[in-house]
RNA sequence: GGGCGAUUAGCUCAGUUGGCUAGAGCACCUCGUUUACACCGAGGGGGUCGUAGGUUCGACUCCUACAUCGCCCACCA
């Protein structure tokens, strides 16, 4: 007998188990050759962000992988990190900085990036107790950062690598600027706004055209016409000098098909400087450039009176001066998308500058006798198979941007980051790539050296995340054993961020994929399908907050059951307190059981041959052995949502609902509640770790749940029999119950109840405890069959009849609605299964055993019928 | 412009290679202090499965269009 609190109150618990479960090593696996490992790399969590649902969700997800895994013996791993997301860190620091009135320019770098150091330390932390808040078993002892020593070294000897392969290299390109950021972004570091613009008709000497940028005219050095164009044929490599505000330039006119026709007057000024398709098209045409814009956002020297105002007030203006010269056709409204900055969100200014980048279209990659590009590789170990992605219609996705990756820009005006590890001497101008730093030039010997001011792409270090991790470039243990990784889980939305960038640098890089499988989860919504975003608050749900008010067992479920890949998931506060009542459930079905059992039934080891004893036994030990298939099935196929769902509905509906009621009676088996209780806590355990570890300890059990083993189906265990006779009686009692409420029989009213039972006469006689009990019988005659009874409730079925004669209690025009409503349903279905049997070809090309079953169901329903026909007549 | 997803009960969603008269949770209605749990129990109402065609003995499930909503990608100035 053990006394236990009423209701599970999650925040009394979860913290010491926590700290239970690290201290016992569980979480940290050994490189065993005996055993098969299963890594997972955590995705690495900004450094200085704080736990919301993304987190939530995926941890949770991954912890569920890990836990079963575990439990079924595997050296798991899974990796813990944070990111030092550069941009976004730096933006941070500036911010606080800023309302001290200082810019990160007085501080210089060295000073600054102390600051951001210090803001990092604090806020790690912060991040990594959240994470441990999750439950999160991950292992500590390997926890990595993508700026600390070793990952660094990693990043330098990445770099070193490509660089001497001719994969890094640097060059004049328009890059995608942010002028508030100071820096590059990448292609996919772009985002784009719906905005109500102009478009503003030009008259450009002999041509008319449109664009939504007047002031870039001060950079334009051509016009281009698709080279079909009828209308400027005869113009195509002539050169024009066009008035301009500034007074006459010279343009060429260059064919390109790139240009539309249709749009406009299907004649395109050029500004190669400031727009990509230009800077294209003037590559294409050896078309000179004129750059006009700064990387603040203002227009250069070079623009006269123009100089140094913005590109906002320079259109402004210069809008007013082509009107007041005549040079403005017309402005039309227009609508268009514009390029803003992924995190800032400022107008991006396309600019050419000085950058590194990664080529991904030069065959480096040696693989099976042939040379491949970056590019090549990455889609086929995902095109043939070596890397599955789940769900699999990203496959198209990830195929569609690979191919159609553009050079990758490296570089970051930045000071936050991997610096780039390049020395310029200064003496000779020598450029020297190294992995540590160079002491002295290599080619004049002379110590004036100064490293690149530049850093990398976050991206950079965190391509290399699976294996870097694991002590790349050292040859380690770990590495050995633990890469390629298992599985990668994480959101859809950083598919090409982050997983393709790891494809390509591991591929490349150290010649393995990084991990064998990518599951994708989809994004937390609101009720309404909102995305929850900072800028309103009121639409966010806090884990934090719903772990304090209901626990991180059910904040973990409700955030997996009802979830499938790749699909987004809405959430409300309802939702988790359900969950919470589940939590309570179960921890309540234990109470029950524990309160019913004594020392001895938990120090006995079970005996299926000793210890099953009634047909009530064998019924939930059957159900159980199913669970178990299907749970594992379900887990080794990713299908959690689905696992949970299962072991829900058998923990609520059977157990619960059926053999705890049952164990009420004379039918109490101290060995099979713990048998049963104990199996079900543990395929519980990868989704509510907490409160089933704590339930773990009351079983006097060696080992802590987490390092238990995954139950193993038992086919000797399956008595498909008795499950029969079992739901019969279930089938029984609520058909009882049923017809009591639709006559208003008092619930504490015992009715005299007669049955009919056929073959099921003694199986009835033995379950005539139970029956009574949850039935509310008070007296209860059994017989093989016999005459109907008057005056009472009729409840007919080809397997039993049940006759409640209740005399005075009944109203006969109920009775007599209620069974013709039987009646015509029963009619309806019987009607549609003959319509079946008497097409031939449903007869000729069903399967068997489907025509059996509607053949047996048929019959079924014809006794039903002819019984209730009966019945009715006495009305 | 291209691609993808969603559309099932008032709400949120299941429905696994086509085969019970379509299920669950929440909400709603009726009843309830029976040996864990009111974070509970018993019972109940509620759906022409977005629309229109097609394939099939049989379609929520497969195919084709369309509609609505959402997402991703793309250099239309």
């Amino acid at each position: 007998m053990k006394e236990i609190e009423k209701a599970y109150e999650a925040k009394q618990f979860e913290d010491s188990i926590y700290k239970q479960w690290e201290e016992s090593g569980a979480f940290t696996p050994k490189v065993d050759q005996d055993k098969p490992s299963f890594t997972i790399s955590m995705p690495p969590p900004n450094a200085t962000g704080t736990l919301h649902l993304g987190h939530a969700s995926m941890l949770a997800i991954q912890d569920i992988m890990i836990r079963y895994k575990r439990m079924q013996g595997y050296s798991a791993l899974w990796l813990p990190g944070t990111d030092h997301a550069g941009i976004a860190t730096q933006n941070r620091v500036e911010k606080n900085l800023a309302e001290e009135g200082k810019s990160r320019h007085d501080l210089g770098r060295k000073d600054f990036l102390k600051e951001v150091d210090k803001f990092v330390d604090t806020s790690r932390n912060t991040i990594k107790s959240q994470i441990r808040k999750m439950g999160s078993s991950c292992d500590w002892t390997r926890e990595r950062f993508t700026l600390d020593e070793g990952l660094s070294k990693a990043v330098r000897t990445m770099f070193t690598k490509m660089y001497k392969d001719g994969l890094i290299y640097k060059g004049d390109r328009i890059v995608n600027w942010c002028p508030r950021c100071s820096s590059t972004l990448a292609d996919d570091e772009v985002e784009y706004k719906e905005v109500k613009d102009k478009l503003y008709w030009l008259k450009y000497g002999p041509f008319t055209l449109a664009t939504t940028r007047p002031e870039t005219k001060l950079g334009d050095t051509a016009v281009a016409v698709h080279p079909d164009d009828a209308r400027y044929k005869e113009m195509i490599g002539k050169k024009y000098m066009i008035p301009g505000v500034l007074g006459d330039f010279e343009i060429t006119v260059v064919a390109d098909k790139e240009v539309d026709p249709e749009f406009g007057s299907g004649a395109v000024k050029v500004t190669p400087a400031h727009s990509f398709t230009d800077f294209e098209i003037a590559k294409r045409h050896g078309i000179k450039s004129k750059s006009v814009i700064d990387e603040e956002g203002k227009m250069k020297d070079n623009c006269g009176k123009y100089a140094g105002m913005t590109t906002t007030e320079c259109r402004k203006e210069i809008v007013k001066d082509m009107e007041k010269m005549g040079l403005m056709e017309k402005i039309e409204d227009y609508d268009h998308k514009l390029s803003i900055c992924y995190r800032c969100k400022t107008t991006i200014e396309p600019l050419i500058s000085k950058q590194w980048f990664v080529a991904v279209d030069k065959p480096v990659i040696e693989h099976e006798g042939k040379m491949k590009t970056i590019k090549e590789r990455s889609i086929e170990v995902v095109r043939n198979g070596e890397i599955e992605i789940i769900p699999e219609r990203f496959n198209k996705t990830y195929f569609n941007w690979m191919e159609n990756l553009h050079d990758w820009c490296i570089s970051r005006q930045i000071w936050y980051g991997h610096q780039i590890p390049v020395w310029y001497c200064s003496d000779c101008d020598e450029e020297i790539v190294a992995e540590d730093a160079p002491s002295k030039c290599t080619k004049c010997d002379s110590k004036n050296l100064k490293q690149d001011p530049d850093t990398l792409d976050t991206w950079f270090s965190s391509g290399l995340w699976t294996f870097s991790t694991l002590g790349w470039p050292e040859e380690t243990e770990d590495l050995k054993y633990f890469h390629p990784t298992s599985v990668l889980e994480t959101g859809y939305d950083i598919l090409f961020f982050w997983i393709a960038r790891m494809i390509v640098m591991t591929t490349y890089g150290i010649n393995q994929i990084p991990f064998e499988k990518v599951y994708l989860h989809g994004l937390i919504r609101t009720r309404d399908g909102q995305k929850m975003s900072k800028s309103k608050p009121e639409t966010c749900i806090d884990p934090l907050d719903m772990i304090k008010q209901y626990g991180t067992d059910a904040l973990r479920l409700s955030m997996v059951i009802g979830a499938t890949p790749g699909n987004d998931l809405r959430l409300y506060e309802e939702k988790i307190a359900g969950y919470r009542n589940f939590v309570n459930k179960i921890w309540n079905a234990s109470r029950f059981s524990l309160m019913n059992v004594e020392d001895e039934h938990l120090e006995t080891e079970f005996d299926p041959k000793k210890h099953i004893v009634s047909k009530a036994d064998k019924w939930i030990i059957t159900k159980l052995q199913y669970l178990i298939k299907d749970t594992t099935e379900n887990m080794e196929k990713f299908h959690f949502s689905e696992a949970g769902t299962k072991i829900y509905n058998f923990t609520w509906g059977e157990l619960c609902d059926w053999y705890v009621e049952l164990s009420k009676g004379e039918h109490l088996n101290p060995h099979v509640l713990v048998y049963v209780l104990k199996n079900l806590l543990k395929l519980l355990h990868p989704f509510i770790p907490f409160v089933t570890e704590v339930l773990w300890k009351n079983f006097k059990e060696d080992k802590m749940l987490i390092e238990a083993d995954w139950p193993e189906f038992d086919k000797e265990l399956l008595f498909n029999t008795e499950v029969e006779e079992m739901e019969l009686l279930h089938q029984i009692i609520s058909d009882i119950r049923s017809a009591r409420a639709e006559h208003a029989v008092e619930p504490v009213k015992q009715v005299h109840a007669v049955i009919y039972a056929g073959k099921h006469k003694d199986f009835l006689e033995e379950k005539r405890e139970p029956l009574m009990r949850m039935a509310r019988i008070g007296e209860l005659e059994i017989f093989e069959k016999g005459e109907k009874l008057d005056r009472a409730i009729a409840l007919l079925t080809p397997h039993y009849e049940v006759y409640l004669p209740l005399h005075e209690l009944i109203d006969p025009d109920k009775e007599k609605k209620r069974l013709e409503k039987e009646l015509d349903n029963l009619k309806g279905f019987e009607k549609t299964l003959s319509g079946k049997l008497s097409n031939d070809g449903f007869l000729n090309s069903a399967p068997p055993e489907v025509v059996d079953k509607e053949k047996r169901r048929l019959k079924e329903t014809q006794e039903s019928l002819k019984k209730i026909e009966g019945e009715l007549a006495h009305f």
